[in-house]
DNA sequence: TATATACTTGAGTGATCACTCAAGAAAGGG
DNA sequence: CCCTTTCTTGAGTGATCACTCAAGTATATA
């Protein structure tokens, strides 16, 4: 008997973390979200409670998709390949919001005011991770690379060369190709 | 005749230095600057003119104590030890009031919303690409790496390395130290 | 078609934002 | 001592913040 909403609420979603994780999280009023979403403030607090509920979903969409592409790439070029190919599959993405990883722009904005969402990002961070190490594990096991390297070890450098790559590709009139073919390459090395 | 101010101003700078360093732009209040500086709002105005115009002082001093820091390394131990030396005295500065790069956070805070200091951010970036650079080329002259790279690809990279290393050095729970190393390693193969 | 059940609307809430300004306090030179 | 100049004070400005809620509207069942 009752009436369905009028909008697709994963598309709201989908909206919503795009603004979040350009502006971020204080950058981005409700009159933006609502301007973005075409909501009005009783439509949007029924369909998602607070400003803090809505970009937590956002987050954990934007992790969802990342894992998926990882896994997408896993799939097609195998452990090393989607090692190899992630980086440039990151940066060449046009339909991004953003370069740089919205999970470090919400680390770095909301952890000093030790806000949960701060933490809730740094775990889907921990995640992704922990996902690099079983991608580097899988590696030598298809022996693609040396088996004496720490997995662990090496995903943490890898995410740590990622997260670098990004933020400078925010920078404006900033060339990745060059970082991304040096990662690629070193990849190989191994 | 006049009466002269109760502080430093330097000092002042410094210390609202470290609390934008450490919360950003919109995360620091008027009143968590009053209360840091010990000012009340008319002398915060006259001192100062505007919280935009005590950021910007505060994003000259940072980059200028930057900037004298890479030098004195370069003195000590040449232009390849300072690039050896300069990421462990980035994340062993106790005194540091974030391990992140504050013209890192202040780009991606602010360049969303056209703000001018996203500009002035990513200027002082490029200074440091350049003196990067420059201790590349020097330390070709000098023999103590390849003269085949390109110093400013190497600058580059060393950047998008080094602001890698610092975000994730702002997790919580993440230890550095491997990730150092690798870059001083893979420096001293050039 | 009638009714129940949601969804939609937008004016309005108190709190906080960056910032102003007039009045008072303190420190120089005479 | 006095007077001038500057610094210090803090209540107060309009704007914007996230958020609320009562009234109005649309839809699916009966």
């Amino acid at each position: 008997m009752p009436r369905k909403p009028s909008y697709d609420r994963d598309d709201l979603i989908r909206r919503a973390r795009d603004v979040f994780w350009k502006q971020g999280w204080a950058g981005t009023s409700l009159k933006d979200l609502e301007k973005t979403l075409n909501l009005k403030p009783g439509s949007f607090y029924a369909a998602f409670g607070s400003k803090d509920a809505l970009y937590q979903l956002t987050l954990d969409q934007y992790a969802k998709d990342g894992a998926a592409a990882l896994e997408a790439l896993a799939q097609d070029r195998g452990p090393l390949g989607a090692l190899q190919a992630y980086p440039r599959h990151i940066i060449e993405n046009d339909a991004a919001a953003a370069r740089a990883c919205m999970l470090v722009k919400t680390m770095l904005e909301l952890s000093p005011h030790d806000h949960p969402l701060a933490d809730h990002a740094n775990a889907h961070l921990n995640t992704m991770e922990n996902r690099f190490s079983a991608l580097f594990s899988a590696a030598q096991d298809n022996q693609e690379i040396g088996d004496t390297h720490d997995p662990a070890r090496l995903a943490r450098r890898y995410q740590s060369d990622l997260l670098g790559m990004r933020i400078s590709a925010e920078r404006p009139g900033h060339d990745s190709a060059s970082t991304i073919d040096e990662i690629e390459q070193s990849l190989a090395r191994l």
